[in-house]
DNA sequence: GGCAATATTAACCATTTGGTTAAAATTCGT
DNA sequence: ACGAATTTTAACCAAATGGTTAATATTGCC
């Protein structure tokens, strides 16, 4: 019948879990306070996810995959650079606006274990080839100055993930609130392709 | 008498310490591991600092708050913003290169304790300000395109410090080395400043 | 209703961990 | 050389923590 929030322990263990897990960490993050978090018994976690690891990933990388494909596939449907730009911003901060945790937990885990999300990573990777080619066209027809693509993609990436990453730094200097964070974010769906066209039209 | 790196015990720990720390964040570091790194006993740290706390904020005010206090003090020679914007990123640059994992762990402290780095921050608070001022100045001059001075900061900052961040990433799609990565980030000390005023420039 | 499968709990357990203590080694002024 | 102060260590300890077990409650099926 209607979907209407279905409220499984399974989900609420998970919801609990990212919310702790995003504001302590892996290390800082006691079983316990997840089981008293979801108002369950600690020994249920393990009847679910069996160990910390586990629920860890079961937290975090099915969502990292979901997003960041729809993220990557936004690009499939463009076929030059400036609109390619503003879709791939526009998915990223409207994706990740949702899940704010998720790219300091990539950022951690790759830290920690790169060969851990080697695949996930290249599961982007032709969308990554694809965006090089259009930018190489887009140079090849004049629109755009002389720029090392794969910095152009670092440069993108980092104005896409860093507001995340810092939001405590942005939170604690501009005195910001949880509603104020999410109408930066979706401003700069606008702002940063703009930003970054300004940069490199020719 | 040269100074020759005196190599007192307290230095070795000091510097064992922020290793074990950046690397493993606050939680995830166990004072037997610093003490090993170290190569000294484990009372021997509690010695020297009384507890875990006191000794990660002895680490943090030798290590990351004097790089970021010459990071920000850098701006404080500038009376324009295009060279303002050189100087803090070249500054930044040159010294987060020196410690790479910085961003990412004060990334993680701030989003564990936000409380904790308050005041680290508001350190940076005159320099912040100055900055803002100089943006300001030069919109006033009409030297710059109609720009949010806190939205541009933000930019700045992403581009400074993502790819430290994202590094093992960057490493793994680039294939990148330890040393291409140094030359990656040297490099960047000119390209970001110009990506950056070549976007804002009126 | 009854019974098998699933979900949930309270009580435990082994290990890890931050921190202490008391004794041993070293340094240093005299 | 000697004794006091400082530095260093080995052995401990109590609390916290991840994880287990065995028993109980609940659900679903016939």
């Amino acid at each position: 019948m209607a979907p209407v929030k279905e409220e499984t322990t399974e989900l609420r263990i998970l919801e609990a879990a990212r919310e702790v897990f995003t504001r302590k960490g892996m290390a800082g993050t006691r079983m316990q306070e997840v089981a008293d978090a979801a108002g369950i018994n600690k020994a249920l976690l393990h009847y679910y996810f069996r160990d910390k690891q586990r629920l860890f990933e079961g937290v975090f990388k099915g969502s990292a995959e979901k997003q960041f494909g729809c993220i990557w596939d936004s690009l499939q449907q463009c076929d030059s650079l400036f609109p390619a730009i503003e879709a791939f911003v526009g998915a990223y901060l409207e994706r990740v606006i949702e899940e704010p945790g998720l790219p300091l937990f990539l950022a951690n885990e790759m830290s920690r274990d790169p060969e851990g999300l080697a695949a996930f990573i290249d599961r982007g990777q032709g969308s990554r080839a694809r965006f090089l080619k259009l930018v190489e066209e887009a140079r090849a027809r004049g629109e755009i100055i002389d720029i090392d693509p794969r910095e152009l993609l670092v440069n993108i990436m980092a104005l896409c993930a860093h507001p995340f990453i810092a939001r405590p730094m942005l939170a604690h200097i501009h005195g910001i609130t949880e509603e104020g964070f999410r109408r930066m974010i979706l401003k700069r769906r606008k702002t940063v392709p703009e930003f970054i066209i300004r940069s490199i039209r020719a």
